[in-house]
DNA sequence: CGGCTTTGACCGGCGC
DNA sequence: GCGCCGGTCAAAGCCG
């Protein structure tokens, strides 16, 4: 099994690049400046039928824009058993400003998970039309300006939602460590 | 004592 | 304009 870590996922799903013609899929082409991108990228055996329920800030209009993306990638969190991931990427753009989001959802009794960056928790809301609590948190990082929310799927707890906004600019202080553990993981399977 | 979490208050966006 | 809602702030408390 190709087992890679949620940081690498990160790296490897957000664009930083303001370039319009960017496309992380070559079925993703943008035409116009002013524009809204989403893909939503399944893993493993999740399918595309339940998106609805875990995404907010799904459109349809979205969705018919832009097809869906298969990476053929699975992801682990901090546990073997936690690989059950459904991942979303947000390009946003207009004429002002760029922000980049990604949100996935991962089977996990842990709400935390350590995806090697070092996070403040700075507030703790209850959503509409969910049971559960939406966490926010910070990149204790300085200059760093990600934040990342987490919260339970409110149609099946089991599942963690958690949403990065915008891109860490510096490495994470545990890049070393992850590398020997995926390395690890790899070797295990 | 410093760093973190908790939690109520506050603010801004949005829909009606 | 008003109320709802999500996101953020900041004081207080906790903990190592």
């Amino acid at each position: 099994m190709d087992l890679a870590l949620p940081y690498t996922m990160e790296q490897y799903f957000v664009n930083p690049n303001p370039d319009p013609n960017y496309a992380h899929s070559s079925n993703l082409a943008p035409s116009s400046s002013d524009f809204m991108l989403s893909d939503y990228l399944i893993l493993d055996d999740i399918s595309v039928d339940n998106q609805e329920s875990w995404s907010q800030s799904t459109e349809s209009s979205e969705k018919a824009n832009y097809s869906h993306v298969n990476h053929g990638l699975s992801y682990g969190a901090t546990s073997k058993n936690n690989n059950n991931i459904k991942c979303r990427n947000v390009i946003k753009r207009n004429k002002t400003e760029m922000s980049s989001r990604i949100a996935f959802r991962t089977r996990s009794e842990l709400e935390i998970m350590d995806d090697g960056y070092k996070w403040r928790k700075y507030g703790k809301k209850s959503v509409k039309n969910s049971p559960n609590l939406r966490n926010y948190y910070k990149c204790s990082f300085e200059g760093c300006g990600v934040k990342k929310t987490v919260e339970r799927d409110r149609d099946d707890s089991s599942y963690v939602i958690t949403t990065y906004d915008s891109v860490h600019n510096h490495e994470t202080p545990f890049s070393n460590c992850y590398t020997q553990i995926s390395s690890f993981l790899n070797s295990d399977s």
